[in-house]
DNA sequence: TATTCCATTATGTATAGACATAATAAGAGA
DNA sequence: TCTCTTATTATGTCTATACATAATGGAATA
């Protein structure tokens, strides 16, 4: 073997695995074999391996040794932007509208989602995202006061809801999930058929355990999510 | 610094970040010093820091040093499932349905989009993925057989045309895109009110520059796809 | 036969030291 | 003042070695 370094062990595993010389379901040889192979070092196998165990194509187990994955399950990347940024990068003027803001009993299923005492409130916002002037994102969102008091103060004619918890409330880990739905009463804000359909995302975000934030956007027809696998 | 292991490293200079100790935009020490003070060598900080890079908090330059970023893009994952499986692990019955087969030119798009000669022909399948008997998602697939032909001769019934791929067609990348739609024509396989909302998949896998398939799935309403944040 | 214990094995991680590489800053020359 | 060259610097990677850890299979024991 010529060619050096991790990439190129990483490269050529992959094309093994690819090519089923190593075949499905396979143990492929340890890590100490390779490297005689390769000749390298036991730490260049390891960081290619590790990487393409990362990428889901084998399955690592101490003792049992290296097995290319039957199934492998493709993991798929997507780079959530800020939302002005984005209609900015689309070559429009952004600009946003708060439509309402109370603070008040949050829906049954996030008040338990949340863990929140019977009388707890929450604080509601609903805002829509405009590219030059026309609506591109209907927002509706639930911020977790029992977590981030200080958002009952927050001006957020500014800075949006979510700029403002970016700089106020950092959080560790959330959860998305996409759906599509017919428009019904959202139309309304994004001056659309009551019928279309429009792709929805809902994000909830956590500060480990404690849960900052939970909203709802409505993509304006026409929108696509794009990744990468 | 009492606790140990890259991952630790890793933590505290996520905490850090989060907490603004180190502002966005600032730079933060070099790998030596840090590793003075964690008291450990400076490849268990590389590794530390390498990973915060990959998760887009970081941006790590040569020389330049290394940057909390400003708007840290956020980077969302999600698995990409065999759709058998994915029905299987709903506790439903999986079985799928052939519904057309042709050999015959590939819409403008798709054939621009491939590069295909002016002549080229394209496999064109429509199917049904059925999970215990109803309908889960409608699927238009085009397969590129300038570049596997032998797609032409395959027995698509036993296994999906995704299956057959994945085990004599493997790719290096694709790109998906989601969106939502009326469901109109495609109502009828999926048994379903026209007028309502559901979430189209486009997926095309390559192999390196090469195009193997370009498909559409039509998922059932109600579907939902997750990822983490 | 069943259970517990232990040696073995492959991966996981840490280390010091070395050299490579990219980007910048400083210096030399025009 | 401007451009080109060179030195410096921080990250990128590799190596050899060592020890940690999880999982396994077999031996010893009840």
């Amino acid at each position: 073997m010529a060619v050096t370094g991790f990439a190129a062990v990483r490269e050529e595993v992959r094309r093994r695995i690819a090519s089923r010389i190593w075949a499905p379901g396979t143990l492929i040889p340890n890590e100490e074999d390779l490297a005689y192979e390769f000749d390298c070092s036991r730490a260049t196998v390891n960081r290619a391996l590790r990487e393409l165990a990362e990428a889901g194509l084998l399955d690592r187990r101490r003792k049992a040794g290296t097995r290319v994955v039957v199934n492998p399950v493709r993991k798929a990347m997507a780079s959530i932007p800020i939302i002005r940024d984005d209609i900015a990068n689309r070559g429009m003027t952004y600009s946003h509208m708060l439509l309402s803001r109370s603070h008040g009993a949050p829906p049954l299923l996030l008040h338990k989602a949340w863990g929140l005492a019977p009388r707890d409130r929450a604080l509601h916002l609903t805002a829509v995202h405009l590219g030059d002037g026309q609506p591109v994102i209907y927002e509706d969102r639930w911020i977790n006061t029992s977590v981030v008091p200080e958002a009952l103060a927050a001006d957020l004619e500014l800075a949006t809801a979510n700029e403002w918890l970016i700089q106020n409330a950092p959080f560790s880990h959330g959860d998305i999930a996409f759906c599509a739905e017919n428009a019904g009463q959202v139309a309304e804000f994004l001056r659309i058929d009551p019928a279309a359909a429009i792709f929805v995302e809902d994000r909830t975000t956590w500060d480990g355990a404690r849960p900052i934030t939970a909203v709802r956007l409505f993509h304006r027809p026409g929108f696509q999510m794009r990744m990468t696998i």
